[in-house]
DNA sequence: ATTGGGCGTAATGTATACAATATAACAGGC
DNA sequence: GCCTGTTATATTGTATACATTACGCCCAAT
């Protein structure tokens, strides 16, 4: 165990587990939404066990808690692995997004207060901030934390813990599927929407939510590539 | 240990493991659901162990996952109990029902086709089969069953097994807030609602839908017990 | 008599040891 | 030369032992 483990571990050790456990998941959890950890990429028990300073029991937890949220996918016998989304999937997820963030609008105009308003615009503006800079990774998961703090505002908790999924599963797809450089979320979106909202004007919101996220699907390019006997030779041939 | 548990046990030894917890899994989430644990109920770690003769790692990874389904709360160092829903949490499933079952017919009433009606109407059938024998809480399931087949046929695996968590939560909500003998769905709703389906009319479905989810929460009596000084002597006195 | 503190028991949280199994390397045969 | 069967290794699945913590009981003091 290296001195930072150690030091880590230690420092936990009189902390509450639970906190811990926490920390760890979201730090997976954004690992993975941020790309830094691939799709396919295999997360061997052993391993995360010793990054982290704790056993493989907590590991397992956070990797089925991980699983159930469909962000990783759990083999028998051959551990988790960061899911790959298929077509079908994102379209399930697109489809279930529009169902259910366009069917929130009306709920969320009637409910939000200028403080909750000044807050969604607060957190549009670090996310263009985060896309000028080219943070391109940051800011799909700022535009992540909109949709779902959108969702909160509905007032309806297991509809938004819902949306949160969902947004974590698009995320990965955009890793998948998105154009580099190209975020699908035009930056001044989520503004003109608040504007809509702040106006009272479900209905304009909710036509508007369905335009943008119709945009974000399309930006995708949705070329599923052949997992089934792959051309070796092209690949590690010279 | 009962003679049924012991050929459970013995039948599963060297069954795969996977089948085993998921048949656990099922056998408590069905206990649950019908009501023969009822919310509030503790459920020990080792008592589910000894039962099911599993060690309290299986059991616990199966906790977890009820937990995350809402079916059982998990209170740190307190363990395992029943969920008892309270009336924000069963107002929002039903609005969450309302929004996506209601906007899920369209799609049914255009995909479903025969083979897949004769199978709702058999569902249906053994619904009123089973409400006409009494056995209320199989009912319930079967209740639930047909509306998660109904959303199955959407095409939509991610809603459809939303709708499933949301139905299992409703049969918990039911069996606290309902009246004895008063089941919320109507025995021939899901008759007529199959008519409307078949014939392709999912407008007319859809609204009816929405009537049926309605009619069910407004058969409700959503009075929160409360559990801050209570009446000890109406309670326990003679 | 009731409340507050201390202690024993019981249940959960965590880690580790062991068993089962899949992957990969390798040797032998067609 | 490629394929197949075998063995070794590595990784997951499971159980159990230990540590930690909450609950209930008892006793004493006000």
């Amino acid at each position: 165990m290296s001195d930072a483990q150690a030091v880590a571990k230690r420092s936990a050790s009189k902390a509450e587990g639970d906190e811990r456990h926490e920390a760890i998941y979201r730090a997976v959890s954004d690992a993975i939404v941020e790309q830094r950890l691939k799709p396919g990429a295999r997360l061997r028990e052993d391993a995360l066990a010793e990054v982290f300073g704790i056993s493989r029991t907590g590991i397992r937890k956070i990797l089925q808690r991980l699983a159930l949220e469909q962000l990783v996918t759990l083999t028998p016998r051959r551990g988790a692995s960061v899911t790959r989304p298929t077509a079908d999937e994102a379209k399930d997820v697109f489809d279930a997004r529009q169902l259910i963030e366009c069917g929130l609008m009306p709920d969320v105009a009637r409910r939000m207060n200028e403080k909750e308003a000044a807050e969604l615009r607060d957190m549009a503006q670090r996310e263009r901030q985060a896309l000028r800079s080219g943070q391109q990774s940051v800011a799909i998961r700022l535009s992540a934390d909109f949709h779902v703090r959108l969702a909160q505002l509905s007032g309806n908790a297991t509809l938004a813990a819902f949306v949160e999924t969902l947004c974590s599963r698009s995320s990965l797809i955009l890793a998948v599927y998105g154009h580099r450089g190209h975020l699908g979320c035009e930056s001044h979106d989520h503004d003109d929407l608040i504007g809509y909202l702040e106006a009272g004007n479900g209905e304009r919101a909710k036509a508007f939510m369905s335009r943008h996220l119709k945009a974000i699907e399309a930006s995708l390019s949705m070329v599923e590539e052949e997992d089934s006997a792959p051309d070796l030779q092209q690949i590690f041939g010279g």
